[in-house]
DNA sequence: ATATATGCAAAGGATTTGCACGGTT
DNA sequence: AACCGTGCAAATCCTTTGCATATAT
């Protein structure tokens, strides 16, 4: 049942075969443009698919993480939080959370000055520190129309 | 035992009491340049006031974080940690964080382009989703140059 | 005297780990 | 047959809560 990147590395083995939970989680956060935490992804797949396991899906995520299919995402409390990482730029963009009842709003303007900014820095961080840069996090907080 | 910025806020009461464990805290991240957790907080504040709880360090940050002293951060996996927010801009930075070992840099280079871009979304937000904003987060992950 | 702050122990929530079973290769 | 993936239960880590006691006003 190969996925639609069923890929094996050959340098680093992410995994031995491509099976149902895993193309049913990777196949739910492509469809989804919400937020997912690993119970959410237990409750949706469990109707269609009783009998998964809370353990399995956390394991495909991080096996999916690691494969760069998605991000993982820690807002403040609560449980983390999983989103299809899309391979166009187009897909790129920020959270806006709100403090108090916890909405997510994706954001992505001003894009072209964010690049230049994150460019600029990773450019200095390699020099400064010699640190190897693989991505960054920008995130708003505050209160939402409904919560002020 | 008065701190430094012992203070009740007419509308909203922080405390009612300034105590000892408070003042330790505070002191604590005050002086320090570290991103320091609960625990560590605890371990530290031991050795010199043994008796101390857990329990009063996570109620005492909590308080902070509400008066605004002190600043917390979720780094990923991990405990939150916890860092003194110095009342000039001069003290505003970014963390760097190593996803390998978890080494946190501060850096601050940039930060008038950084503000330019923050404030241009933050109206933007505003306008657009009448969202109300309160603070940004902005960090860069990836391997520090040990860790490569 | 009264309300607040504290410490301990227990509870809670999210995530990871140990282990035996079952399906693939 | 050997190995990988899975599910369950237990363990772990961080944090919060309940409650009785101590302390400040």
């Amino acid at each position: 049942m190969p996925g639609p990147r069923k890929w094996r590395h050959r340098q680093q083995r992410y995994y031995e075969r491509w099976t149902a939970p895993r193309e049913a989680i990777l196949d739910l956060l492509r469809r989804t443009s919400k937020h997912l935490s690993a119970k959410d992804i237990y409750a949706a797949l469990y109707k269609m698919y009783p009998g998964i396991g809370l353990t399995t899906v956390y394991r495909t995520l991080d096996l999916l993480v690691r494969m760069g299919l998605i991000d993982k995402f820690t807002f403040g409390d609560g449980p983390n939080r999983y989103e299809y990482k899309s391979e166009d730029k187009k897909g790129h963009h920020h959270h806006v959370i709100c403090s108090k009842c916890g909405k997510i709003i994706d954001y992505s303007d001003f894009l072209e000055e964010e690049l230049e900014l994150v460019k600029k820095t990773e450019e200095c961080l390699t020099k400064k520190y010699h640190f190897k840069v693989l991505g960054h996090n920008i995130e708003f907080y505050g209160l939402c129309e409904k919560c002020q």
